[in-house]
DNA sequence: GCATAAGCGGTTATCGATAATCGTTGACGC
DNA sequence: GCGTCAACGATTATCGATAACCGCTTATGC
């Protein structure tokens, strides 16, 4: 076992991958005492972890209170997609510029989800869509628009995301549907390449409403569809679409 | 003095407020001990105080050397603009829905404005502004939107902004200029009234890109431009208009 | 019976001390 | 003179222990 520097990021990531995995669902305490016991080590890398992960909005702590793994409720879901829309129109609009030196990149994104999702891999699949979607923030230059839209943590969500769509609506190409962003991007126009990312992101986000049912849920019960690897409850919802 | 509860709070507010008021430059280091004995207390506290600050961006931390008070350049400075007029323009879009339930808080945030723009008190002006636009995203009622809007630390940027503003450019109606976003709340066209907010924030982008000078300097000296009240170096920059 | 208060278990918040790490300084060999 | 490396001082990262606090249960007074 490799003791890696700093305990407390060691902490992080594998209290990450226990929210990620279903290990730890929503609503659940994270015990500082109790984690650290468990791990071997002492309160303080975990308290530091567990509030590395407030920032990171994957957990939420009242004062003297403690911490719990934060809810996602199906209003915050696609409350997501117009900002991510904005957000990635300007990416698109400004990542023409520097599009050349990104497009190998975005290829093998595509070539990567287009596999992942003939294999059925949803993790594989979300990975390289965030990944793509990256490259292009990454492309804008603009460093407070990628920190922004980091902040949004899409990779956690898409996971889930994905999750929810392809048991929803199999048909769905989601690799191909990133292939007209390539191509706007390579046509150099970018408010025409603003514009796609905008609806590429919107339409998701249209797709994603029609699986909540639309309606606003007061209350939540946790609840997932199916997922071909681990139980996955991070977002919890009313409306399920068969 | 009242002991109010959660030490860590208390010292991030004192540190902000050094940190805002000049006491602490950009640059500067923070060292857990020295500050922990500087205000009596144990060192867990600070050092919490000083990661939610990272968080906050307000400081920056290199694993096993230390804290320092963040350099905001001026790429930074300008890049937040694009940033900016995006999410308030669709702030603007979404907040038309709820705006009767917040023209009065408008109203009185240009009043408080217009006021201290006359007597010259930027510390005030920069609140209200701040409020206003707060204000609108509130309106919005995305949840994921106002606290994206809310990790641009908009607060913290604008004081520093609107005193480089003024002593270079003190003819603008600073309040003014947000009565067309009251008037477009009020005609009740959610593209409309997304337009006029993203000019208003882009107006400023340009002024501000203008007192830079435009040219992107690459290295950087702590210096700033006048202001009435504390010293506030939050900036730092190398092309300074006249 | 009900409201209030004291006690308790569990947990967080803070403390003081120690181990680990970094940058620098200065001795040493060439 | 100059590069290498050991030792040092300063600081962070982590530890183990304790104090402060919350929610709940149980006892107490009316």
């Amino acid at each position: 076992m490799i003791q890696r520097v700093i305990l407390s990021e060691q902490v992080k990531e594998e209290l990450l991958d226990d929210i990620m995995a279903g290990r730890y669902k929503p609503g659940d305490r994270l015990v500082e005492s109790q984690i650290a016991k468990r791990m071997g080590i002492s309160q303080s890398p975990v308290r530091e972890a567990l509030r590395d992960m407030v920032a990171m909005r994957f957990v939420e702590v009242e004062p003297h209170k403690g911490a719990r793994v934060r809810r996602i409720d199906q209003r915050e879901v696609l409350e997501i997609y117009p900002v991510r829309a904005c957000l990635e129109e300007l990416a698109g609009q400004l990542a023409v510029a520097n599009a050349a030196d990104y497009l190998g990149e975005l290829e093998t994104a595509i070539g990567h989800m287009t596999r992942a999702f003939s294999a059925g891999d949803v993790r594989t699949l979300a990975h390289w869509d965030v990944r793509f979607h990256r490259t292009i923030l990454t492309a804008s230059g603009n460093q407070i628009l990628i920190e922004t839209w980091n902040s949004l943590m899409i990779e956690a969500r898409t996971f889930v995301t994905l999750n929810n769509l392809i048991s929803s609506a199999p048909e769905i190409d989601l690799a191909g549907r990133h292939y007209p962003i390539i191509e706007a991007l390579r046509a150099g126009d970018p408010i025409k390449c603003g514009q796609v990312m905008r609806r590429h992101v919107e339409e998701f986000g249209d797709v994603m409403k029609g699986i909540f049912g639309g309606g606003g849920g007061s209350e939540n019960m946790s609840s997932h569809v199916a997922s071909d690897d681990a139980d996955v409850p991070l977002v919890t919802t009313e409306a399920q679409a068969g």
